[in-house]
This record gives C-alpha cells, structure tokens and sequence, in this order.
DNA sequence: TTGTACGCGTTATCAC
DNA sequence: GTGATAACGCGTACAA
C-alpha cells in the first residue's frame, strides 16, 4: 500500500514528477524518470484507484445487470461483456436483477455511488427514467431501447424461423410456449412465431409460462402435454424450457422428433449436447456481449457512436429434434 | 450528483452535521435532523461512496474471482455469494480467471486497487504469496487451503460414492475420467473413485482429459468409446463431460444404463431434465457460494471466526443413468 | 524540467 | 449540539 507519496521520497522528487511519470503526462526528465521508476519497482508502487476516482469524478468500473446469471444463457453474455472490458482494462461490478424493478434501481444506485463510468443492462423497461436520468452511457444489452443504444437480436424473426422450420417438416399441430409477458424478447420470438402459423393457418395452441427457471419447466412441460397430448410439434420459449419439454416427451414415451418436433431458442452449450440434441435458433449471445462492451467503450470514450443499435441475425440450427426436410425433385 | 456541501447548504447546517444524520453518529437535535433529511430528500443525495472508500480506505465491494463463470456449475456459485453479499450491502467486482495465473494476479491486483474489503477465489494455487501477502481477508470457494479459510465440499468422498455406487448397481469394467490435474477437486474426486476401485478390486481405465469446456467434452467422450468400447460404467469427472458421455452413448447405440451407466459429479440444474436423467454427485453450489460469502462478512466485520473451513456433504442424486441396485432379502 | 498547493467528497477530531 | 478543518491519495494548474 505504497502511496505516491512514498514514492516521491525514496526518489528524491516531488509527487507531481512521479505523477507524470505514471501518467506519461508532461515532460521529465530520462534520469529522474528511470529515478521514479525504480522507486517505484522497489516499493511496489500501485496507483490508488479510488483516489484517482474521486479526484477525475469518474473510475474504470462499469456496472452490469443481468436478470440472472444462473440461467444458462447469461454466462455467454457476461462473459463477452467481461473479455471485451478486461481488455480495455475495465471492472466489472455484477448484480443480478431478477427482472425486479426495486432490485434493478438498487444496484444502478450504488454503480453511480461508484462513480462507474457506463452501465450495461439488460432491463424489463429500458425506457424509465431510472435510465434516462443517468448522465454516464447505458447499453442495453438483450433488450430494445429506440432512444439508447442497444445490442440484441432479431427475436421476431427467430419465431417466424422456427415456425417455418415446424411447418416444412409437417407438424400440423403445434404448440407454441409464450414466455413470461413482461420480457420482450420472448414476446418478440412468440410474435413471430404466431405471424407465421397465422398467415399459413396453421392450427395451434398456446401454453403461457411465467418464468424461465429450471424448477418450473418442467410444471410447463407436463401442462402442456396434459392439455395438448395429441400436439406434434412444440416451439418452445427458449432452450430450457426445450430440455424439459424434450424431457416430457420421453417419459410419455412420445418419439421425438417423429411423433412431435421440438424447437428451442438461445442455442445454449448444452442444447447440442442433449439426446437428440436440440434444434433451436442460435442466438450470438457471447458476441453480443462483446459488441455491447465494444459500443459501452466507444460511448465513454468518444462520447458517441454512429450504430447505436446492433441488432443480430439468428438463425436455425438444426439438430434432432426436428425431422428432415423433404426435398422434392 | 448532489454532495454533502450542497445538502449542508440547503439545510443551513455545516456538513459535519450533516454527516453525523447521514451516519447516525453524534448527537443531533431532532429539528436539525428533520431539516438535513428534507435537505437530503430534496437534492436527492447519496453518498459519495468513493469519497467515502477514499477516507477509510475501505469500501463496500469485495472481488469474486471464479475460473469461468460460462461453466454450469459456477454460476450457481456466484448467485450464492451474490445474494449474501447483496444482502448485506456489499457490491461484487467480478473477473474470470480461465485458471489462468496471469489474469488472476491482475484482478487480484485490481481488487486491490479498489480497495476492496475482502476476496472470494476459486484459484488453483490458494497457497501462492498472491494470497499470503493480501491484507484483506480471503475466503477459498471451491478450493482447499490449510491456512486460510475455505469453503469446498468433499470431493474425495463424492468420487468413493460414485465408484461404491457404480459396483453396486453391477458395472464390471469402468472407465474414469480424471479431469485436468491442476485443479484439485477434479483431482480428489479421481482419487476416491480410484481407492474405492482399487479396494474392491475392480477392473477400470482412465480417460485423461484437461478442461471441462463444452467443445472438448465431446471429444473425451468420443476418444473413450474409441479406447473403450466395451466399458460398461463411466464415471466422468463433471456433469458436462457425463452429458457429452451420454450424448455419445446414444450416437453409438450403446444402451443407458443397461449397457452403460453413467455417473456426473456436481449435479448442475440441466441434469435433472436430461434424457435419460444423469445420475449424479450432487454439490451444493449455491448454499457453498452463500456460505462463503457469510464466512467472508463475518471476517471482514470480527477479524476472526470460529470455522475457517467449512466442508460440505456431497450424496448420490440417484437417476435414470445408473440401474436400479438390487436388495437382496 | 520540476515543485507547490489546491480540490475531488467524506469522515473524524477537535474546539466552541 | 454544532461547526471548522485536517486528513484520505491523487492529478493538475501554476509558479519557479
């Protein structure tokens, strides 16, 4: 715990030259800086971050808020988020918001009490003035904002992928899962989806799940098999709630994916593990993190971006749980 | 951004009053406290929790340092020591060390700078002088150390229960997978499986493999049908390995757990809705993660506790990849 | 090229 | 009960 001063003595020199040798700020001289620089060596010397936040009234912290992290689609964002800001020398402070809105305001409360210098956040409503009053850069990551910057996916379009895939490999019957009401993206992908069953007048069904937790998907799973055992084609609400369908179906001893074919969302690590593994729409979750850390960074240090919404492609995966295609001629 | 100035302004008092309301500290007449906490109301103010850091040299935010949180199981882990932390007013800067020496010392090392008030590590080398010369308390999470508290659970019994298990449910030639050597309890579960085979004198092989990543697990587990294709129960060194075992059993036509059992080891919340389930060594994570971050406010707040080393009971979560045992009389 | 002195926002120690 | 004021460690005018 050396501070700057004790730097300053055992080099003979003011506090102010050893500033700028650190900082690389200024003009000094070859041998009071190879002076300074060994003091330095010699003690150990760190600057205090904390200091140095208080004085320039901004850190090198920024603050990330994700629903949770224990749902296996987070950890690919966090993880891009983190890779991108440890190599522009940022921290991360982390807190899980389980889509509360008290808890959300919370942990924005004290990143600012920290002075962190962004915020990355993947909120239910982008658009309060919890965030608008921020005077620091927000991305909202996995989440829309038409007026702040954004990084997330093409959700509709991923349901209107997975309900084409479901219709071309002859399910008749299908059962869509709609998520929890008050995230967007999974109203976004249930939209989409429904578009396209409707527009080819399709007949199905809906099961209204409220969560996307590993204790209750399998309660969805066994409800809509309960309501709907003779579906034959099931466009799940994400990859979990796949798993448990998947799950379902075999304990039932329904065949998949000849008696029924199963689509899942997110393309977690998992779902190509799985028996059959499970086709579902890839969502980049790692990268998206990274561009979202990428665009937080442009935004702290340029002030501005010229995208300031990214949005990325999904696309189809194909796996075991759908049949194959037939092509003709 | 209101400072304690502007509050002592507003109320007409100096800000050592203000202070003492803010902090409940010194006495203040009740109709001078009324007119700061209007004051504090009006401006909207909190403190300055870098000022605040700055002057004590110490802060709210502890560091969370785990290998890599896009593997299943340390999610669960962090959620735990989020929740206690969070609980207790304390914030999480938090880093993936990818078990990497380098990255470790330098978030360790940023921690530092950030004053933070205590670490939580799931490092490899607990005993190296990265930790020794800390001045803050540590806490081992996942990890032994003699010295220094620590919060892991038995993971040599967890490997004896799997073995006991695996040849009481009748597998004759079993393959272990010994997970990579540098992290200890890969290591220890290896090595109760291993006393357990070897005193019962059971026939087995090793399958080596050297990371718990996603895209590596299917290729142990190809090599090990490669090598071993007529082993008949796996004991494999973490529940990703055994989904991609499983995975592999499957493509390959082998029955589970007729032909093959199957036993995981950390009982990572997709396991249960596998198909077949995957029998299990189940680890507390989250209460691990929980406890370790009580262990660390208790020593960050008394200097001292009573058990510096808490080690958790793991058991057999017996499911679908393992054969009923038979009871005899 | 280098040093002095002030301020960043708090808290704690004194006086009053 | 309350108010000045000196730290905490750093960076930067400004003076030298």
């Amino acid at each position: 715990m050396a501070t700057i001063r004790d730097v300053a003595k055992l080099a003979c020199v003011s506090v102010a030259t050893v500033s700028r040798v650190i900082n690389k700020t200024g003009y000094v001289h070859a041998d009071t800086r190879h002076k300074v620089e060994a003091a330095v060596k010699q003690l150990n010397y760190t600057p205090n971050e904390v200091a140095r936040s208080l004085y320039k009234r901004k850190s090198r912290l920024i603050g990330l808020l994700l629903p949770d992290i224990t749902n296996p689609y987070f950890p690919q964002l966090a993880r891009g988020v983190e890779d991108e800001m440890q190599k522009n020398d940022f921290r991360i402070i982390f807190g899980n918001s389980d889509e509360n809105h008290r808890k959300e305001q919370e942990y924005i409360q004290t990143f600012i009490q920290n002075n962190v210098v962004g915020v990355i956040s993947s909120t239910n409503d982008p658009n309060s003035d919890t965030y608008s009053k921020l005077k620091i850069p927000v991305v909202f990551l996995d989440r829309t904002s038409t007026d702040s910057p954004s990084v997330y996916s093409d959700g509709r379009e991923g349901g209107r992928i997975a309900a084409r895939e479901m219709i071309s490999r002859g399910s008749k019957r299908i059962t869509v899962m709609q998520g929890p009401v008050h995230i967007r993206p999974a109203q976004d992908r249930f939209q989409g989806a429904l578009e396209v069953l409707e527009e080819n007048k399709i007949s199905y069904n809906v099961i209204q799940t409220t969560s996307f937790s590993f204790a209750e998907a399998e309660l969805w799973a066994k409800e809509l098999f309960d309501k709907h055992l003779d579906t034959d084609g099931i466009i799940a609400s994400n990859d979990i709630v796949a798993t448990a369908v998947l799950h379902e179906a075999h304990r039932l001893g329904r065949r998949v994916p000849d008696d029924v074919q199963i689509i899942g969302f997110d393309d977690i690590p998992l779902s190509a593990l799985l028996s059959p593994s499970l086709s579902t729409i890839h969502q980049p979750a790692y990268e998206m993190g990274r561009q979202a850390a990428g665009l937080l960074i442009k935004l702290i240090q340029e002030g501005f971006v010229e995208h300031r919404n990214i949005q990325f492609p999904v696309h189809f995966i194909e796996r075991d749980t759908t049949r194959k295609v037939e092509h003709h001629g």
